[in-house]
RNA sequence: GGCCAGGUGGCAGAGUGGUCAUGCAGCGGCCUGCAAAGCCGUCUACGCCGGUUCGAUCCCGACCCUGGCCUCCA
C-alpha cells in the first residue's frame, strides 16, 4: 500500500485511486520565458520518478504536465528579445524540451500550452460569472470573488482576514477586494489578446491550470503536484476556480516538492542565483544530477553546491563499480534472490516516495555484490540485474557501467590508453614495477585511473573531476 | 507580524520509544609487487530546557535557530 502526504491535510494518507488503470495527475510545469534551472529540474525529475514507480507498481497513469505559454513575464521578455511572443516560446519550449531529454524525463502523456485552451478558460470564466464566483470589472478585467469561496486558504492553511493584515497585494482600484485574482486581464495596446465575452484579452495565470486539468482528466484529479512556492496562491486559486465552476472536489491529494536551496535562500530566477538545466548538464552527467536531486526526500530543501555534487557522482560510481564486468543474469529462477531487495526498495518508495532510504537499499545491493561476486557469479549477476531495475525507476544505472566510468566520448584517446595498458603489461610480467609505476603515474596524469585485477588483467576508469 | 516546514555524527541524508540507516570523507585490518577497487572493523549523532515513561533523538510543552509562503516563482 501506497501512502502520501497530501499538503491540503499535512498527513500521510493511503493512495486508493478509484482506476488503478488509469491515475489521473497533474503537474503545474514551466512558464517558457527563460531557460529553465536546477529548481525547474527537480520538480521534472520528482515527477517522473512518481510517474515511473506508479508505472512499476502496476498503476497505469496519465500525466499531464502544462506549459505556461502567455503570462505577464513572458511579454516583456519577447520585447527585449525583439521577436513575437509566439516565437520566444517556440524557442523556449523547445530547449525546455532539450533540458528535459537532456535529464532522461519521460514526457508526460501531454504537455498542453495554455494558449490552445483559450476556449475552455473563457467558458469556465463565464460559468464563474454565472454562477457569481467571478465579476466583470469595469476596466475590463475578471476577477473571481474570492469571499464568495468558503474553502479559501483550506489547502494552504490561512484565513482572509489574516490575507488581508499581512497583505502586500497591491490595492486596484478594479477589485472589490484586495484578495480577488484576475481570471481575465483586458489587453494593453501591443499585447497578444484573444475575443472574450469581456472584450479582447488574456488569462489570468491560475484559470489555465483548472481549465486544462478539468478538460484533460477526469475529476477529482488523484494527484496534483507542483513546486512548493505554488501552494499559495496558484493552488489555493486552482481549488477555488475549479470546484466553484464543477460544483465538486477538485483534487484528492496534493504534492509539492521542496525548492533547490542556494547558500542560505532558494534558487529562484528572481534572486539571480540560478544554475540552468542546460549549463548543469555541461558539468555534470544526467545521472549524477538525477542521484543528487533524488538523494534528499522529494519534500525537504534540497542544497545545491559543486562539492555536493561530487558527492553525489561518487556515490553513483559506487554503484556502477558492483555492476561492472558482472554479465547478465542467467536464467530468471536466479532472478529470485533479488526478491527481497525489491521487498525493501518498494517498502521505501511506498512510503511517501522515500528516495533516500530507496537509494540506501540500491548500496546494500552493491555491497552483496561485491561480496558475492567471486564466490557466487550467477547470484551477483542477479543482483545486478536486480539493482539495474530499482535504479531504472530512479532513472539511474541506466548506462553501460564501463561506459560511465571511462566517460568514453568522442575523444579517441581510448587506443591510447589502452596501449598504455599493454606496455605496461609487459613491464610488469617482467617484474619492472617502475616502469608500470611510471605508466601509472603517466596515465593518473591524464585522469585515467588504473585497477588491476587477478590474471593479470586491468581495468581503467577516468578519475573524478 | 501571520501561516507552514525543519534543526541528526567532519559533510550529505533516512529513520526509530529500548539492535545496524546509507553514501562521501577519516582511521585500522585483509587483499595487492605497490596501488586502485573491494571486503571487515572503527570513528560512542540526534539544537536547548523542562515533562510523560522503567527507558526518548524519536511523544508533550517552552525557548533558540534556519528555510519557505504571505508579490512573479518549480
Amino acid at each position: 500500500m501506497i501512502v502520501l502526504f497530501n499538503s491540503r491535510t499535512r498527513e500521510k494518507e493511503p493512495f486508493d485511486p478509484p482506476d488503478r488503470r488509469r491515475v489521473q495527475l497533474y503537474v503545474c510545469g514551466v512558464t517558457v520565458y527563460d531557460d529553465c534551472h536546477l529548481g525547474h529540474a527537480r520538480l521534472l525529475v520528482v515527477f517522473d520518478m512518481v510517474v515511473r514507480y506508479l508505472r512499476y507498481r502496476g498503476y497505469g497513469v496519465r500525466y499531464v504536465r502544462n506549459i505556461t505559454d502567455i503570462d505577464d513575464k513572458i511579454i516583456p521578455r519577447a520585447q527585449e528579445t525583439g521577436e513575437s511572443v509566439a516565437s520566444l516560446t517556440k524557442r523556449m519550449i523547445g530547449r525546455f524540451h532539450e533540458d528535459q531529454a537532456g535529464l532522461g524525463v519521460h514526457r508526460p502523456d501531454e504537455e498542453p500550452c495554455a494558449t490552445e485552451y483559450l476556449t475552455a478558460m473563457i467558458a469556465l470564466i463565464e460559468t464563474l460569472v454565472e454562477r457569481g464566483f467571478a465579476y466583470p470589472a469595469p476596466n475590463g478585467d475578471v476577477y473571481y470573488r474570492v469571499e464568495r469561496f468558503p474553502a479559501y486558504g483550506a489547502l494552504s492553511g490561512r484565513r482572509l482576514d489574516e490575507l488581508r493584515v499581512g497583505s502586500r497585494v497591491e490595492v486596484e482600484e478594479a477589485k472589490r477586494d484586495p484578495l480577488d485574482f484576475a481570471l481575465w486581464k483586458a489587453a494593453k495596446p501591443g499585447e497578444p489578446a484573444w475575443a472574450s465575452p469581456w472584450g479582447r484579452g488574456r488569462p489570468g495565470w491560475h484559470i489555465e491550470c483548472s481549465a486544462m486539468a478539468t478538460t484533460l482528466l477526469k475529476t477529482p484529479i488523484d494527484i496534483h503536484g507542483g513546486g512548493q512556492d505554488l501552494e499559495f496562491p496558484h493552488h489555493e486559486n486552482e481549488i477555488a476556480q475549479s470546484e466553484a465552476a464543477c460544483g465538486a472536489p477538485f483534487v484528492r491529494c496534493w504534492i509539492h516538492n521542496g525548492l533547490v536551496q542556494v547558500g542560505a535562500e532558494k534558487m529562484a530566477k528572481s534572486l539571480g542565483n540560478f544554475l540552468t538545466i542546460r549549463e548543469a548538464l555541461g558539468r555534470f552527467d544526467r545521472e549524477t544530477l538525477r542521484f543528487w536531486l533524488l538523494g534528499s526526500h522529494y519534500r525537504s530543501p534540497l542544497f545545491f553546491s559543486d562539492a555536493l555534487l561530487a558527492q553525489s557522482r561518487t556515490g553513483l560510481e559506487r554503484l556502477y563499480l558492483a555492476l561492472r564486468g558482472l554479465g547478465d543474469a542467467p536464467n530468471e529462477s536466479d532472478c529470485e534472490e533479488i526478491h527481497p531487495w525489491l521487498g525493501r526498495f518498494e517498502a521505501a518508495m511506498d512510503d511517501d516516495f522515500n528516495t533516500p532510504e530507496a537509494l540506501s537499499v540500491l548500496f546494500e545491493m552493491a555491497r552483496e555484490i561485491n561480496r558475492v561476486r567471486d564466490r557466487k557469479p550467477a547470484a551477483a549477476a542477479a543482483l545486478g540485474v536486480g539493482l539495474r531495475r530499482l535504479g531504472g525507476i530512479l532513472g539511474l544505472l541506466e548506462h553501460d557501467p564501463d561506459a560511465f566510468l571511462r566517460r568514453t566520448g568522442p575523444d579517441a584517446d581510448t587506443v591510447w590508453i589502452e596501449q598504455r595498458i599493454e606496455e605496461r603489461r609487459k613491464a610488469r610480467l617482467t617484474r619492472n614495477f617502475a616502469e608500470a609505476d611510471r605508466i601509472r603515474d603517466e596515465l593518473a596524469g591524464h585522469g585515467i585511473l588504473i585497477e588491476d585485477g587477478p590474471e593479470g588483467r586491468t581495468l581503467w576508469r577516468r578519475d573524478r573531476q
